[in-house]
DNA sequence: CAGTTATGATGACGATCATAATCTATATTG
DNA sequence: CAATATAGATTATGATCGTCATCATAACTG
């Protein structure tokens, strides 16, 4: 069954999509061809016809989704993406959210094709970063990219640590709470910020 | 082929190092059954004689690991081990490294036993750094457990991150030095510290 | 020392893995 | 409109997955 051009370009952009979900959900071992295809709506055979191999849609998949959160990042105030990025509903939700902090230990075990991938995911990412680094004293921002790689290191440990807890456990919460707090000093006078304790998913 | 009791202590604990390193160096999916066991020594049918399921090894083999670590960083003073813990050769050897670094995106898409093994390896972390905690102003000390948490995540981030690019990449190095420098910071009054330039595993 | 127990080897279970050949229907090209 | 190219379905490949039943052997237990 041959389909419009159109239609094979949405074809494909929407396994690539599901398949940047479901891998920042099950990780890339935990999610096979066949069940990937299935979820985009097709068989496993058309596979080929995209792609050379998973590891080129890893690729691809990781590429895709990095473009659009770092045009996201751009557009948010960084105390915004900070508490965005450090709350529950990311945490719990790692399908929608950052594909660093969900497939980095993965992405360490592949190829250097999707690590080549993820080294320029970081680089637009810090990119991004840097442009916001205000807030800091005049001694820190002295160097806005090493400034923007702790935060970057910070954020993503403290997603990493507080999903391989329990669900609902104190200690999820905890490591979410503490590193929100210390990475959103700078901007608040007072020791603990009152700007996201409004926010229903924080914790 | 029946054995001594001892015999059995000693291979069940070969079969936990080895599946602890090889799961450390490919992933909880990336390594079977049958495969672990043929690498400790054995065929893989007196698997389940040892442990119920491939879940009960996983958890119990983070849980070995955990203990190890936490007894080895309980003796090394805090800078030396954050020059260990961020170097270049723990990055390349994530089978004898860092358990949290090397699996924590695979432990929170399992089962909440092993996220309990996990969240407890935190704990039992989280209180050897706390002991540690010399170096930082009265201001900053005044929460030895924050303190804690957040280099924690930090450490693990920078780890995760680096090791999610290409190898010998430039990217990879910076990320190590920049947070290697920041979290020793406190220690020396010079901006960079001069106390880790001696080791060659070092960038 | 005879009887019981249990480790580890062998082999097999159905399921799933990544990849690929074949086929068919249809969009595109001439 | 006829010929060609191709997306996607169907089916198949050999390998590996986690788990288990069976069995021989040798350590325990009485």
């Amino acid at each position: 069954m041959k389909v419009t051009k159109a239609q094979v370009r949405e074809n494909r952009e929407r396994i690539v999509e599901t398949a940047s979900e479901l891998f920042r959900e099950r990780g890339y071992d935990g999610v096979g061809v066949a069940e990937l295809m299935a979820a985009a709506g097709f068989t496993h055979g058309g596979f080929y016809k995209h792609f050379g191999s998973k590891a080129d849609l890893m690729a691809e998949a990781a590429a895709c989704s990095f473009a659009k959160s770092t045009a996201q990042t751009a557009e948010v105030d960084i105390n915004d993406f900070i508490q965005r990025y450090l709350s529950r509903e990311h945490r719990d939700t790692p399908g929608q959210g950052c594909t660093m902090a969900a497939l980095c230990a993965d992405a360490g075990r592949q190829s250097d094709l999707i690590k080549q991938t993820f080294a320029e995911g970081i680089e637009r990412q810090l990119a991004t970063f840097a442009d916001k680094d205000t807030g800091f004293s005049p001694a820190e921002q002295h160097d806005a990219r090493a400034n923007s790689i702790v935060a970057m290191a910070q954020a993503v440990g403290a997603l990493v640590l507080s999903r391989s807890c329990p669900d609902d456990s104190a200690l999820a919460d905890e490591i979410l709470r503490v590193c929100r707090n210390q990475m959103l000093k700078p901007k608040s006078s007072s020791p603990v910020s009152s700007i996201g304790n409004s926010g229903e998913n924080l914790c």
